[in-house]
DNA sequence: TTGTAGGCGTTATCAC
DNA sequence: GTGATAACGCCTACAA
């Protein structure tokens, strides 16, 4: 049941033209009188012509799709990203191809090479967490394909990154704990392969130390993205008696986890401990106490990294484009208000 | 800086083959020689070439790509059915487009339109809440468009839809208040432009009316779906000094919003006020009590729709295809357990 | 200002 | 089993 389309020779018969007089009438860069154009415009619109994108890639030689390929749209985090990401490229005539890749490095690369075969114009792209291998990626950078990474990046590709200060950010988050008056703060890293979770860290740790309050190494604990992982975490740590006065989470939900575990074994937070999150999901405010969280750029992290894909795109020259590190803002909620 | 692509004729030329040969080495049901098969497989790999799917895509007619039209991303619903939607179409080869309406029918037409002019195979709509015209989507499905609607559905447009039985799950949840001892139940109703908002307000009074519970009209109350939206009701409901023991609120958001505005001022939840709320987001488990409420089958509304959109596309009768209704799961938890 | 014709990369229908 | 060749719908020199 597929619905025929009229076609350019539909139209130039109908109107006794050519095609090409027609083309034209579509594409104003060439000579043609304004009455031909508007009467084919007019019989166009009644007889329901449109030109064929399909053909019109073809002869361009532009698919005029853009692949994006993401962890996971669970989390509200990046549908938001998509959201900002859509906005200038559909704007701009692209289509958009989401690829989810659920965390999973193989599906990852299948997913890439589905874009890759759909003759995308570019690729935005963030790493699932088990992503180590980024040679297929480098390949298809070197052999001329336009790729921005946000998010989830990695050192190891050779393109621009659209990303936030994690660690400026994560140092600010620190800061307001101690401010707060807490003295022996944890933090529940995410997964190393990630490096935002590096920086995270760095963060955490410069403003410890800033402060003289850098006890020992095993601040740090690395944990995973649920509520399920702070809860584990957290029981594990009271379990081995570990003394902490703030937990700052690289994630609401492990935070959460914690808050859940601290509250069932009867510790009041924020006066006893303190918790502050990261990246500000639709949760922190529903959590009790409501929880402190670092608010990332989502919508505009997406704006960017298309606006900068398009860019490169559209660039002849093979200038190296600079990376987009974005700020922003920290909400202090009763979780950390000692 | 576009790559160029290794074509079908570069291919013949290399080995000297003609460009017939080399088609029918991709797609197999053609006769061809197991040797040259190979041949011509090997060096296609050798060379990097891979069939062009625009240039396939324009001699067959079908751009194999399927429009998919969703009002929002921001909670976890759609993107949930998102994922159940490009997993079957993925695997069969399609690439999905997806579009925001931002509940604005006006953005719903224009992404239509856009989905329209990339030649889409078929769509998949869900609509925004705004919608009241749909005779753009009606002309469509008219001039051979199949259509598949799934969730925010409208009984105007002749297409096949995928819905959740909101009937018989609103009546069931209404009924997990009763048996826990709620006698004067208020219903937060949808926008009245859904479908299912009439439908969950229907299987509501169809529950109160078994057991002899409804008072007044007064008990259905049309809301909005956000936490804020909840808060000025309930607010506005005590104000009014209207007496209810539960509440059934048609979404999670606005479950919370009462829930924390009853909180606010003094009552006790499940003992005094009973909270029932409909769709299972993430928040359910996280605020305190824990919310009851009905799952939605997310992704399989996803996976159906998709079947079904594709059942449309490869029947070559016009056989009307039945609508699917889907069933759900009532999650107890505290702030129902009087 | 408009028409003619070649080509974009495939597939499919003929011959051979 | 394989090779020409005409489509598919459009754009764009070039000619008129």
């Amino acid at each position: 049941m597929k619905p025929r389309h009229v076609t350019i020779k539909d139209l130039a018969k109908a109107l006794d033209l050519s095609v090409a007089t027609i083309s034209r009438a579509f594409n104003d860069k060439y000579d043609i009188k304004k009455e031909t154009r508007e009467l084919i415009l007019k019989k166009a619109d009644e007889l329901g012509y449109k030109p064929n994108p399909i053909a019109k890639k073809l002869i361009q030689q532009r698919s005029f799709n853009i692949g994006v390929v993401v962890p996971e749209f669970i989390t509200s985090f990046f549908p938001k990203v998509l959201s900002g990401i859509q906005e200038v490229l559909i704007a701009k005539g692209y289509q958009v191809l989401i690829m989810e890749t659920g965390e999973s490095c193989e599906r990852e690369l299948e997913v890439i090479k589905t874009l890759e075969e759909s003759m995308v114009d570019g690729m935005l792209i963030s790493l699932s967490k088990e992503t180590h291998n980024v040679d297929y990626i480098n390949k298809l950078i070197t052999n001329g394909l336009p790729v921005v990474l946000f998010n989830r990046v990695s050192e190891d590709i050779m393109a621009p990154k659209v990303l936030f200060d994690d660690y400026k950010w994560a140092f600010f988050a620190t800061e307001r704990l101690i401010e707060a008056g807490y003295k022996n703060i944890f933090h529940y890293a995410a997964p190393s392969s990630l490096s935002l979770s590096k920086k995270r860290i760095n963060g955490f740790v410069s403003a410890l130390k800033k402060h003289g309050l850098l006890e020992s190494c095993e601040q740090v604990i690395e944990t995973g993205f649920t509520i399920q992982d702070g809860e584990a975490i957290t029981e594990k740590l009271l379990d081995e008696g570990k003394a902490f006065d703030a937990i700052f989470s690289s994630n609401d939900r492990s935070a959460i986890g914690a808050i859940r575990v601290l509250k069932r074994r009867g510790y009041k937070i924020p006066e006893e401990i303190g918790i502050m999150g990261f990246s500000e999901s639709s949760l922190a405010t529903v959590v009790e106490p409501e929880l402190s969280s670092v608010e990332q750029p989502t919508t505009k992290m997406g704006r960017v990294s298309a606006e900068l894909l398009l860019r490169m795109i559209d660039s002849e020259t093979n200038e190296q484009l600079h990376d987009v590190v974005l700020g922003g803002k920290i909400h202090v909620r009763e979780s950390s208000m000692k």
